[in-house]
DNA sequence: GGCTCATTGTGAGGTAGCCTCACGATATCC
DNA sequence: GGATATCGTGAGGCTACCTCACAATGAGCC
């Protein structure tokens, strides 16, 4: 009833739901922000967790990623055809296979570097340091194990 | 090489895989909350928004969900198959259709209210009244139109 | 009235990013 | 040496989206 137009701050939305509109925001704008190097933000996410945490198993990729070990198989599987990442024996446990970034993954994930910068300054651009600070610390609060 | 155990609060994450991974925490969470009456938390957002809004079109649910108007008709489709939602013909325009909650879905949309406000404690409870209103003044403010 | 062009919702079909379940190969423990 | 646990993966499924094409209808113009 009343003349405002419809824009209005999303009063009946809960935090919940608000996290979920900014992460299919941020998929999205990952997406366009990687499809120059035809890799999906998820791809780019364990490789550089590889890359960082250093060679690992795959389940323990898994577990930093926070998924089921199933769904590592398939995006090992996608960077190791694209040369990016190597599977090869645990030495210590014939069971198991480590992951390691190849030259080339690592060469990639340099090159990727500002465009994931880029996409972040779009995404939380309007907010201050000091904000995203306060939102860093928040979301690691939440982050943590349960 | 250090002797610290690896729970350590994420450094490598960026704030986007923050926001993306709580969201598939608060995802899951949510279908196990909902669970018991059957829908999913897409559903339920989508029902609470007509709730919340008051009858209209396809396209405009759509745009408050942000969606594209595709992916609202399977939506609808799946609460009007349960009887919580109804189609009916827009009298101002014959190619449009408009969306309204039935009682029955006003009722379960009652019931599930208790449901969701728990789910939303078990994600957001560990964070403070005064942390939650932060959280939620820097949604908005990412969330507000591009 | 007739013509063009835009808009509405939907069928068809596709994708990303997960999941569970079962299994063979191996490790571990008694 | 035998039971039991763990590792990664094939098979198959799911949610929550998407694009594209199209028929029906509306809106603007002459």
């Amino acid at each position: 009833m009343h003349p405002h137009h419809d824009d209005r701050p999303a009063a009946e939305l809960d935090l919940g739901d608000l996290v979920i509109r900014l992460a299919r925001d941020l998929r999205r704008r990952g997406m366009v922000a990687f499809e120059p190097y035809d890799l999906a933000p998820h791809h780019v996410r364990a490789l550089r967790t590889v890359a960082h945490e250093g060679t690992m198993r795959l389940g323990e990729l898994a577990q930093h990623l926070r998924v089921a070990p199933r769904s590592v198989t398939d995006v090992v599987d996608a960077l190791e055809d694209r040369g990016l990442l190597r599977r090869s024996p645990d030495p210590t446990d014939r069971r198991a296979q480590v992951v390691a970034v190849t030259d080339e993954g690592a060469a990639l994930l340099d090159e990727v570097g500002a465009a994931r910068r880029a996409a972040a300054e779009t995404s939380f651009g309007r907010l201050s340091d000091r904000d995203r600070a306060i939102l860093r610390r928040i979301l690691e609060r939440l982050d943590a194990a349960d």
